[in-house]
Formats: structure tokens, C-alpha cells, sequence
DNA sequence: CACGTTGGTAAACACCGTTAATTTTCTGGG
DNA sequence: CCCAGAAAATTAACGGTGTTTACCAACGTG
């Protein structure tokens, strides 16, 4: 029973636990990544943990952070494959990488974007979630400016907008620091809500009821935002 | 012999979980909502529960039908409240009711349309449950099929349609037993997902990181899709 | 070598869903 | 009215959860 001379400990590291929740995530699920089973996979006990991460909530956070950038990275590879001067090329690449990314990873899409986890209400507490966040949303913002300067499609002058939306326009353009115009920005909010939205309801199944295969009608969405924003189909 | 009688009884009483249940819900959120703060609310104990469902997953699948007609309900009686002739009128009831009920009972609005729930994966396993989802959705396809009778705007034809999407609007419009053209179940759907997609974002705080108010956004989605389908403003 | 720091353990607490055995309560029939 | 039996609730327990506390063992450095 005596353990001789024990072996020099090697001690955990969060990307380490990080890493190891991501797999019982994608192999049992969001409920099964409790701090005992990524101890129990890591050949620890839970309460070790507690040196890494102040919470489960906050391991979690942690772990929603390291997913948003490799979803950007992800989007930033596939855009840049595409010839530079093809912006339809790198919408189609952002959007259908986007969708493709959130199908083949769905327990992963439902931790960035899905109903606020119980008890982890607000993911964006976390700094460093919150900054990969914002750096994932910023990926489509600068491909939505870099598009609309080689492309400057017509967009609603800044007096016709919804005064209750324009200052909500001018705040959120200012905590991005890009000078598009507030009609271009409104744009491409109505743009990112569509997309959003049908990939979540796809992802989560809400769609089920009428559809074993969204994906043409994805397409079809595509292609009405496609148009919307100067990049029709050729 | 007394049957009736105790059946009564019975059914009142899984009434009272219900009820008590969702004033947990609204109360404390999604994860507060467990038999042993059902029967505590209620001064039982938990496993007495179990003499009216046959788990926890049930009884939450029984709630969400429940929540599924009171928000069914909550439509019709909206859409009744239009002059009869008022398309527009109706539309606007129809949508402006379901985003005001979604934020208001955002909670339930989780359960009904969030991400499937852990330990609850397929909510729709329920009977019950399932018919209460079916029955919504029939509000809205009715709504647009009346609309649609009254004013046939233009549709794709059957043969224009993708082929991959034709099939699954064709078993969908069976599944629903309606005599819509394609062009028209596919119109349908095209809208929906941007209503209920536009919903969820807003209801899950998605849209946080730009809007504190997405009212005047979700008026403008309202608005292209009323002229979509020809119900623009007068 | 002694010491504090680092990184782990074990035990315990309060909670969860669920099951089994048991007790209480109610009801119907003699 | 009383009592058997069903119905409905209880208590106890199992294995699971996040979290806290106290403790321990190895390491790096003065």
C-alpha cells in the first residue's frame, strides 16, 4: 500500500481542464460537465478544481471564452481562402461557416448562444468571455465594412431612422469604433438577426416541426440577404 | 364507482403541481424548478409527486404544454379582437402578441423555445405536450391561410422551388392538411423563422450586445415582412 | 535544514431525482 | 358503527451535484 517515492506531481493546468470539460461536453452533454466528472477524467478530485477556477460557473464562462475564438478563427480561415477581391465569396465563406460550424458543434452553439444556463444567467460577467465574444462579433462587423467600402450599396439616410433605434445605432457604432453610417449599421444588424436567428432555430431543433433539412431554406435566406446588401447572385 | 369523483380530485391536483410549479419558474428560474420545491411550495414531500408523474422531465413536459395553450390562447384572443376584414390588423395582433407574451414570460418562453432542456431533450415526447405545440402552430398557418385566401399575393410556382425544399413543404403541408400552393408553405415558413427567430434573440438577450430595446428593429422586420406577403401600410 | 507556498486530498453540508418500505388517511360495504 | 383495503402520503436511503473546510504532502528557496 505504500506508494514509495511518489512521482513528481504533475500539476493540472486550465487549459488542461478546459480542454477535458470540452470533451464530456461534446461526448455526454452541457449537464454532464459538473466539476467531479472533469476531476474524475482528469484523475482528480473536485474540490482541486478550486485552484483554477473560482466556480463551476466560472469554469464555464471560461470555456465559452476559448469556444468564441475558435469560432472566429474559424471564420477568419475560411474568409481569408477566399480571392480577396470577391466579397460575395466572403459572405457566403462568413455565413456558411457560421452554420456549418454551429451544426457540427451543437452542444458547443448552445453554450455561446443559447438560453442563458442556469445559473450561469449572464455569461458575459467573465471579462475574458466577453472580450471573445466581442472579437467573434467583430469578425462580421469588419467584413461587413470592408464589403460595404468596396461596395457601398444604398442604405436610409441617418434622419429617416427610428430616433429610438438611431441612438441605440450611434452607441453600439461607437463602442465598436467604425464610421460606418447609421443606416449601414442598422443594415447589418437586420443582417446578423437573420442569421442568428435561423441557425439557432435550426440548431435547436425548432424547426424540426416542418423540416428534416433546413438547409435550403438557409440558402434561400442567404441569397435575399445576399441581395439586400449589393451581392446578388452574379 | 366513485370514479368521477376521485378523478376530479386527481386532476385538481395536477393542476395545483402545475400551477405551483410555474410560480417557481416565474419566480426563481428554470433550475429552481424541482420536485422537492414543488411539494415545499405545496407542504408535501417530493416523492408524493411521483403519484401524478412518473418523473420530473414529465411533469416539466406537462407544464409546457399548459404554457403552450395559454400562449395559443392568448393569440386567438388577440386576433378575434381585429375587425374581421383587417388582414394587416390581424398580423400585426398575431406577431406584436407573441414577441409581448415571449418578453413577458420570458422564463417560460425559455421552456417552451430554448435550447432543449438537460435531462428534457426531446420536450415533444409528451403527448400531451406535442399537440399543445401543434395547435400553436396551427394558429399562425390559419392566420396566413385566411390571409392568403383574401388576398392571393404572388407566389414562386411548385416548379421553381428547390427540389430539396419541395418534398419537405409538400410532407409539411400534408402533416397540416392544408391546401396552400408550395410557394405559399415555403412564404410561411420564411416568415416564421424570421419572427420567432428575431423573438429568441431578443428574449435570450442576444441582441444585448447592440440593443437595450429592439422594439423599433423588430417593428422594421415586422414591416418587410407585411410587404412581403402584402400586407404593407396603407 | 526549516519554512512558506503550491496543489492536492478527505470529509462534510445542503441540495437534487429517484426508489423502496412504511405509515397515515380516506372510503365503501357489511 | 366498524373495519378491511385502497389511496396518498411519509421517512429513509442511494448516488449524484457545487461548495467549504481542514488537512497533508511535496517543492523551491532562504
Amino acid at each position: 500500500m505504500t506508494l514509495g517515492r511518489r512521482e513528481r506531481v504533475r500539476a493540472a493546468t486550465i487549459v488542461e481542464i478546459t480542454e477535458t470539460a470540452r470533451k464530456i461536453l461534446i461526448d455526454e452533454g452541457p449537464e454532464a460537465v459538473t466539476l467531479r466528472a472533469i476531476a474524475r477524467e482528469m484523475g482528480m478530485t473536485a474540490p482541486a478544481l478550486y485552484r483554477y477556477f473560482p466556480s463551476h460557473a466560472e469554469l464555464v464562462r471560461h470555456m465559452v471564452g476559448t469556444l468564441f475564438n475558435e469560432l472566429t478563427i474559424a471564420l477568419h480561415t475560411e474568409i481569408k481562402a477566399v480571392p480577396h477581391a470577391d466579397m460575395r465569396g466572403k459572405f457566403l465563406a462568413a455565413t456558411l461557416t457560421f452554420r456549418r460550424w454551429a451544426l457540427e458543434h451543437r452542444r458547443e452553439y448552445a453554450l455561446l448562444f443559447g438560453t442563458p444556463f442556469p445559473g450561469i444567467e449572464d455569461v458575459y460577467t467573465d471579462d475574458f468571455a466577453a472580450e471573445c465574444g466581442r472579437q467573434f462579433g467583430l469578425t462580421f462587423l469588419h467584413l461587413f465594412e470592408e464589403l460595404w467600402a468596396g461596395n457601398p450599396f444604398p442604405v436610409p439616410p441617418e434622419e429617416s431612422l427610428d430616433p429610438r433605434l438611431r441612438v441605440q445605432l450611434a452607441r453600439y457604432r461607437d463602442s465598436v469604433g467604425t464610421a460606418l453610417p447609421l443606416g449601414c449599421m442598422q443594415f447589418f444588424l437586420q443582417c446578423w438577426v437573420r442569421l442568428q436567428g435561423a441557425v439557432s432555430l435550426e440548431v435547436f431543433g425548432h424547426l424540426a416541426f416542418a423540416f428534416d433539412d433546413p438547409e435550403p431554406l438557409f440558402l434561400l435566406m442567404l441569397e435575399e440577404v445576399a441581395t439586400h446588401i449589393g451581392l446578388a447572385k452574379p
